[in-house]
DNA sequence: CGTGCGAATGAGAACCGTTATCGTTCTCGC
DNA sequence: GCGAGAACGATAACGGTTCTCATTCGCACG
């Protein structure tokens, strides 16, 4: 699992956001699920469950926990953004072509790659982004 | 250089795509490109030289292009999809953060890692995207 | 407990990149 | 030239996201 269910409180005071109830309700959301989903998917799951969490709303406090850190935000949809609730540690994703699963790659060790691949052409990386494409276990 | 100025008809033929003036010109002026352009910006452009392309033409040119392969989609702008003629071959990105820069990494080399990764999940890879952020030589 | 003030919120309008529509024009084999 | 089909330009429509603004909430202070 992502992340426990206890201390999205504790989340966000540690990440200087403030916590209120709507915030926690978008974050418990994105706490349960296992891929992820976007602004929209979210509030329609949120008015499900009898929130009253306007659509704004839940932009706003994704904008914000992104910009913090909080959430990771993945842009394989094409004009639609993804959020996901990930560990803290570096990482990317695998993705699953077919059903969309989403799945982290705790090891990275593509830092030698990158800095070489960047000083080759006069860069220096601050950062990089991978995401691999394929199938899952379940969809293959 | 990303492309020869000669033989872009040539290109569209090659790529099963009908070699048209309209479709010349949008080529041409991403052959002047260094960096990425967005739509809008490639159409602005065509009208500076007099171009009588309209916005849905280049629209439909670049999802045409981009679907048999002769132009590469960024979407490191949020919501804007980037265009640019690059190479043939398997290649990545490295992007300024700064000016924006965009230069071709030909050699990747981490199918061994991706393929790795993807196992390790129970994932079978079928495609990868990497894209390393930094500064370029004349932003340092 | 009231009171006040700034942050947060909900509803809906506005925005903006992109796509669909439709009538016209162009292309190319005959 | 001629005709069928592809391409094109103008513009309306669409959909995801952001903005606006009036209202409510959270919380410190008296
Ligand atoms: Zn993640
Ligand atoms: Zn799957
Ligand atoms: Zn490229
Ligand atoms: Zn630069």
């Amino acid at each position: 699992m992502p992340a426990p269910r206890q201390g999205l409180s504790e989340l966000l005071e540690r990440n200087a956001v403030r916590a209120t109830p709507r915030r926690l309700e978008v974050l418990e959301e994105l706490a349960r699920e296992r891929d992820d989903v976007t602004a929209q998917q979210l509030w329609s799951r949120l008015r499900e469950r009898d929130s009253a969490a306007g659509l704004a709303t839940v932009y706003r406090t994704l904008a914000l926990l992104s910009e913090k850190g909080v959430v990771d935000v993945l842009s394989h949809h094409g004009g639609e953004q993804c959020y996901r609730l990930c560990g803290d540690a570096h990482h990317h994703h695998l993705l699953c072509e077919r059903c969309h699963r989403v799945v982290e790659i705790q090891e990275c060790g593509l830092d030698d790659w990158v800095a070489a691949a960047a000083k080759q052409h006069g860069f220096v990386a601050t950062d990089h982004r991978v995401e691999i494409v394929g199938l899952c276990a379940d969809c293959r």
